[in-house]
Formats: structure tokens, C-alpha cells, sequence
DNA sequence: TTGTAGGCGTTATCAG
DNA sequence: CTGATAACGCCTACAA
């Protein structure tokens, strides 16, 4: 029945022209006030709603921004994208959510969808196997905002918000020292990634700066599930000397170890400590608590979107800005006996 | 550079109209080979795109649909979403995502921003305290599809897909009652949701079947979270015959009736029997695992989507859709010793 | 202060 | 088979 109603349904009903409509309706300085308020009354009473579409067409500005992440299920991305949409949705954006299914092919053709979806702007988590970086610089050709949260590319002009990871992976080292341990692995993802390159050096360094020798034998790639983790504790139980704590980039990899040290009978955290990294939910059920890096997801989606926003305001200005938030270690037992 | 190449730039470039390379790229039958194919080389040159924006103002639809949930990083929720996304971006759809934050007005305000943006369809679930019905109608009236999943709300001519959460609810308790428990209790969420409701009256629909009769002492009416699962086992227990096992509407309740009973030197499943229902992650992660019964989320997201479609390719007929789909008990440690 | 006249990029109708 | 032309709903110079 009320089914659209345009400017032009009001503009005929009071006997004025379209133009004026649009003008009250968006409290044009140059209008009298009497049509003003006449216009916002009709236009109230006709249940008039602005086609965002149409302005979209006309302004080049379509208010949409695409939210791109590996899968959306995941607690890590789903929190991230929280914030985003909570930072956004005030502003006037609507947030569209994609998948690639870590698959680069995806990434690509998704990123062109949206494209012609006209959005204002991209946010981003890589695939794991992306290499290839034209469909960014279509991004960037078409002066649209690009914003890589998490897992980043280095490209020029394109901002990035991350935790430090260094600093992740060096104060979850740091605090294995700190308990007594001497001898700690780590069990790392793919270091293809930044992210987890990034935990290795921290890691390495919270070695050197206490004059611990990196020992490769504790040193172990593997991927991010709980059979990954199962498996690397039963290759480091294997070493000669095996290590006495472990620090996996990965909270599902640190459960895994878990499971299958009580399996063997070892102790957690008495005889073995871990320590995960994400903070993933479960770390904090658990019978046994488990210790891990938090990476103030929320806050992350935010500041992606607060860059984003920057950035739009400022278009003529294309400063590739780079923010590292700070991760904040979780200590719960799997890592202490206090 | 190649910003913004549109139809009359390649017309213009290959000395024809606007309408004829229009015609070609669609594929329009009455148009000749050789330009089909010069205009689609042409295109592929100048790297036309399609401006979706202009296709969505001309055409009516803008091929983005909304979906509306209380927080998207909920397990569950986002589960959904995925299914959502996963079956409709084939089709050429892409979601928009919003939060209500469990807030009715929330839920008014943006069902009314997707109205303005032309969204095609919007799949969602209500908010725990919404009321009114005013924001659906106008849906209605639009005539564009509005599809409930999980939270429903009965309306007239609208959709729903759902899990049976009577079956759900049945099927934990005919568990405990096969384990040989003769006390079960019932933990539920606010009855005000349905689904709530439903899980109570399976509930007691096994309890009946075997001629158990219902103890409203052994009913506790509270909130999702595991403090109230706390609380709510401390009441049970401070009875003159506690019950001898619970099945909660809640994994996090469930999860908090566990925590409590360990402290206090209970066993389970030994001396108490408990089940939950979501199959949250963590509940196959924890050193005892929890029964729990699955809604089948992603599955739920995709019937949803697909009935989205359906009343989209025959919108003539607008038939009112139940989709109940069957919840699956995951029978773990908590309930069973087997 | 208000009206007129495009134009945003497409597609559809109607001629030719 | 292809070319004009109008229209989707809105905004904005430019005129009046």
C-alpha cells in the first residue's frame, strides 16, 4: 500500500516541485521554514523513507562496506567483525560479511563482487595462500579505502591494524622463563603468515635476552587443530631432551598437548607448562585453565573500522598507517603453580 | 585510471549506442554474434564492471539481503550466518549484517535502515524482550520476504526455520531417563522464547511417557550463563531429595551445574547426570565432556536461505513456511558412563 | 526561497 | 538487429 513513496509523491500533494522536497527533507539552509516543517510533516504522514540505493547511484556512495575473513564462524573473526559493525552501523554503513574458505581464488572473486557492489570500502583478513596482489591494487586503483586486520599484507598505501605479535609471542616466552622453565618449545603455524613469524622472533627473543640458545629441536610447523598439537608433543617427548613447556601459536594446538600429556600420565602445569595463544572461549571452561594471549578482537574490529573511517574523511591524504595493538597474556593454570 | 568505465565508454569507443552493448552483455538473443563478441572483448579491454548500484535503482533489487541477530559473535549465531552466506552468495546475494544487542528498539531501528537501503529479504531472530509487531508488518507490506530462524515469532504469512526443541528437549531427557535417573531436573532459559518453552514441554513430555510425574521444585527458570548454572544447582541441591540429574536448556548453564557440583565433591556423571543443549565448541573440548544437543546451525542458516529463495522465484504465492529441523543429541561424558 | 534541467549507470520499450 | 528515449529516485547547479 505505502509502497514507495518517492519525493516526487510528496512534492505533487503539496504542489510544489521534487527539488524543494529534497531540500527541506535534508534541511537545506536556503528554505523557508514553514515548508520545511510542512515537508517533514507530509513526508511523515505519507511514510516517506529515503531509497538509499538511488542516493547511492547519485552520490557514489553506496554507505556499504565488505567485511572479508576466512570463515565467519570463528570466534576470533566473528569478535573482530563485532566491532567493526559496532563501530560502523552509527555511521551510517552497513557492514557485508564474505568468505573465502582460506582459498585465494575466493578472495579474488569476492573482492571484484564487491567491487561492483560499489562499497565505500574493504576490511580485510588474507588467506593463507594468498600471493598474488592485482586484486588489491583494483582496490587501490579505484581510490577505495583497503584495511588489512590480522593477517596483513605489505602493500604500499595500505593500512593495517594487528596485535604486536612480537610482543605476543615474546611475553608468553618471557613468562615461561619466569616460571622456572629452561628448556620450552614452540610449536608455530604456517610462517607464512606474518602473525605467526612474528610470535617465532618473540619468542626467540625472550630466549636471548635470558641467554637461551634457540634449539631447532623445539622448534616445530605444524598446523592449528588439536591433532597438530598431539602430534608435536609426541615428536618433542621423543627428543633425547625433551622440553618442559611449550609455547603454541595456537590455543587449539596448546589443548591437543594437553590432552595427550594427561593421556601419558605427565602432569600440567607441574611437570609440563603451556601456554596457547588467542584466547580462544574454551581456555577459560576448562577443568584445567589454560594460559593463553589474548588479542583484544573487539578492539581490534574497531580500530579497523575507526582507520577506515580516518581514512575517509581524509581521502586527498593516503597515509599507509600501521596500528599495533598491545596483546595482553592470560595467566591461568596450565602455565603456574601459584 | 580505469575508474569508472561504463557501458557508453565502450559504446562510444566501438561507434554504437549505449543500449546495444547492454544488450550484448546480457546476452540478449536478438543481437548479432559479432557484436556480442566485439562488445564482450571490447568490455574485457577497457575492464568494464558492472555498476550493481545502478542495476539495483533500475531494477528493484539490490541482491543484498539483511540478516538480523543479537550479537554475531555468538557461536551459534554465527554458525548460522555462515550457513546463510554460504548458500546465498552463489546466488549472487550478498549479506548485510546487523546486531540488535538483544534490544527491541535495536531491532526496530535497523529493520527499518534495511527497508531504506532496498535490501531484497531479511532473515533474522527477535530480540529476548520484542513485543511489538509494527516493524514486521512493514516488512510485509513492502512485500519483501521475511524469514525467522531460531527465535521465532508467530505472524501471519511468516516463515520460520527452526530446530523441533520439543524433540530436543524430549530426547535429553529420555537420555537421562534410559541412564536410570528417576530425579531429573530442568534448568530452563526465559519461557517467553518459545524455544524455551518448547524444550520444557519435551521435557516433560519424556517425563510423562514414563509416567514420571512433574516436581516443579525440579524446574528452575533463570539466565544462560554459567553463574546461574551455579546458583540454580545450589538451590536443587539444597532440597529435601535433590534431584539426580540435569538437563539444561543451557551449555553454559550446564557448564556452571559441573563447575559447582566438582567443587562440592560431586561426581559426574557418577553421582549426577547432566546435559546441555547449543553443542557450544567447548563442550567436546573439556576434560569431561559434555552431552549436549546439536541444532544443527549451519544446516539451519542454510533452510533458511534456501526458503528465502524459494518465496523469492514465486512471490505470486506467498505460502507461510515451518521448517522444523531435527536436533541431534551428542551424547558425551557428562551423562553417561558407558 | 523555489523551480528547471540534467545526470548518476542500467535496462526496457518502441521504433526503425 | 540496433538506435533513441524514458525511467528508476535522488540531488544540485543554474535560473528565476
Amino acid at each position: 500500500m505505502n509502497d514507495k513513496v518517492t519525493i516526487y509523491d510528496i512534492a505533487k500533494k503539496l504542489g510544489i516541485t521534487g527539488a524543494t522536497v529534497s531540500r527541506a527533507l535534508n534541511n537545506n539552509p536556503k528554505i523557508s521554514e514553514a515548508t520545511r516543517k510542512l515537508v517533514a510533516k507530509t513526508a511523515k504522514e505519507m511514510n516517506y523513507k529515503q531509497n538509499k540505493v538511488a542516493l547511492a547511484l547519485k552520490s557514489g556512495k553506496s554507505n556499504n562496506i565488505g567485511v572479508v575473513v576466512p570463515y565467519i564462524d570463528r570466534s576470533f573473526f566473528s569478535s573482530i567483525i563485532r566491532g567493526i559493525e559496532e563501530e560502523l552501523y552509527p555511521k551510517g554503513y552497513h557492514v557485508i560479511i564474505c568468505q573465502t574458505h582460506e582459498e585465494e581464488q575466493n578472495e579474488i572473486d569476492t573482492i571484484n563482487n564487491l567491487l561492483n557492489a560499489q562499497v565505500d570500502g574493504i576490511l580485510m583478513s588474507v588467506t593463507k595462500q594468498t600471493s598474488q596482489l592485482s586484486h588489491f591494487n583494483r582496490v587501490l586503483e579505484k581510490n577505495i579505502p583497503l584495511i588489512f586486520f590480522d593477517r596483513r599484507i605489505n602493500i604500499k598505501g595500505v593500512s593495517s591494524v594487528t596485535i604486536d605479535d612480537y610482543q605476543g609471542g615474546y611475553d608468553a616466552t618471557k613468562h615461561l622463563i619466569d616460571e622456572g622453565c629452561k628448556r620450552i618449545a614452540h610449536i608455530s603455524g604456517d610462517t607464512a603468515l606474518e602473525i605467526y613469524k612474528e610470535r617465532v622472533e618473540g619468542y626467540k627473543g625472550a630466549l636471548k635476552d635470558v641467554n637461551f640458545t634457540f634449539n631447532p629441536d623445539y622448534f616445530i610447523q605444524t598446523k592449528s587443530d588439536i591433532e597438530a598439537g598431539q602430534n608435536a608433543i609426541l615428536k618433542l617427548l621423543a627428543l633425547e631432551t625433551p622440553p618442559d613447556a611449550i609455547f603454541s601459536s595456537s590455543d587449539y594446538v596448546a589443548l591437543g598437548v594437553i590432552q595427550k600429556l594427561k593421556e601419558l600420565g605427565k602432569r600440567v602445569p607441574e611437570d609440563f607448562r603451556v601456554v596457547g595463544f588467542s584466547n580462544e572461549p574454551f581456555t577459560k571452561f576448562m577443568e584445567l585453565t589454560i594460559t593463553s594471549v589474548d588479542q583484544c578482537t573487539v578492539e581490534m574490529g574497531k580500530m579497523a573500522a575507526r582507520v577506515f573511517l580516518e581514512q575517509m574523511s581524509n581521502s586527498k591524504l593516503k597515509i599507509e598507517k600501521r596500528v599495533q595493538l598491545s596483546p595482553e597474556l592470560i595467566i591461568r593454570q596450565s602455565s603456574t603453580q601459584r
